[in-house]
DNA sequence: CGGCATCCTCTTTGATACTG
DNA sequence: CAGTATCAAAGAGGATGCCG
């Protein structure tokens, strides 16, 4: 990108992190640490592989990405956030609160992936009763299940299938979303598909923050 | 701007404010408040016209910006934020914070406006004994000068001339800067030309936030 | 298959000139 | 003052090819 120019710390940002894909990229990196290039094209979906091939170089020009040869036995490159692009996190976290009011109804052909819950629901979610015992939830939405792990007045969530959680919440990603950000009540959202099993409380737990 | 097509909110949120020169608009309104087009276009150096009309429509249609027809004694348009637009501050502040270990030294053709310094001075800058009578430090650097007034914990900033200030400090923005940073000692700014009348504890009062 | 590089087309941006 | 009009240059998107 050309620089605005400036000597603005705004603008500096900006010049750095401003170009289209740049954030996105810096956001599949926080979620799955250490990646390879095929796993970062199939969280991006959209994306041409000469822009990621592009973007994944001038980050790390910048100084925000380092790249790792993995030893022998796997032997693929393995893109990192350097501890620079980690401090990025505040202003991930503060545009996609803002971002958050704009995912009412899913657009027609927007692409979805399950772990980009994981951002927004540990950090925009909190636990509403600390003291409880903890609370496992399944999401089965997306390309994969997600675990949510509610406890202790945080919120924890992976990739992968619970080995015995309280509660199983299957549906579309835009209803899922919506009952947990109390756009749905639960009777609106089981007429939208939504299935529940087990524990019909445990989703309680589970509460947007102010 | 072509949307990601990702239901992911931070994906969303760069749908409307991922546009070249869409957040460093936002920066000019939150600052100034209600501008004329041409203010905008003096407090974002680099901007073409054409850009800047567009990106108002665009933001307009976005709901971030709204515009206002002035009554007949002023008789101009004025562009403001709207709630929503005020909304991003967080972000800004975010990705500002960020921007600012960048702020080393000033490239070679980069533009500086004064007013620029009201965020980061408000925001990233404490009042280092808040107990103590205020302090008026007037800054004259860039294109106009600005008062910083550092009391009750807070720091305030505005365009203008202070009254009686307790100091004004003159120099080049890099140098200001890099004083009030703790980049530069006051003797190292001395020999890059900082100009330093009234009292020279009053500087003390103004420290970057940990 | 993973990790790109090339080629081509289309869109966005930038510089400048001009207008009600 | 507040923009439009025009045109050239840069960047993004998509398809495909290459190489270990």
């Amino acid at each position: 990108m050309r620089s605005y120019g400036q000597y603005c710390a705004l603008a500096k940002a900006l010049d750095v992190v401003g170009d289209r894909w740049t954030l996105l990229i810096v956001r599949e990196l926080a979620l799955r640490g250490g990646s390879r290039y095929t796993d970062l094209r199939d969280g991006l979906p959209g994306i041409a592989t000469n822009m990621l091939a592009d973007r994944l170089r001038e980050m790390e020009e910048a100084g925000i990405v380092r790249r790792e040869a993995a030893p022998p036995p796997v032997a693929t490159t393995l893109f990192h956030l350097t501890e620079r692009g980690e401090e990025l996190a505040p202003a991930l976290y503060a545009l996609g609160r803002w971002g958050a009011a704009l995912m009412g109804e899913r657009a027609d052909g927007d692409e979805f992936r399950s772990h980009w819950l994981q951002y927004p629901l540990q950090h925009l979610f909190t636990d509403a009763a600390p003291d409880e015992p903890p609370v496992v939830i399944e999401l089965r939405t997306g390309d994969q299940p997600m675990v949510v792990e509610v406890g202790g007045g945080a919120v924890r969530v992976h990739p992968g299938a619970a080995e015995d959680p309280d509660t199983v919440v299957t549906g579309d990603p835009e209803v899922v979303i919506g009952l947990l950000k109390g756009r749905f009540d639960l009777r609106a959202a089981r007429r939208r598909g939504l299935r529940l099993d087990g524990d019909e409380n445990g989703l309680r737990r589970l509460q947007p923050q102010g």
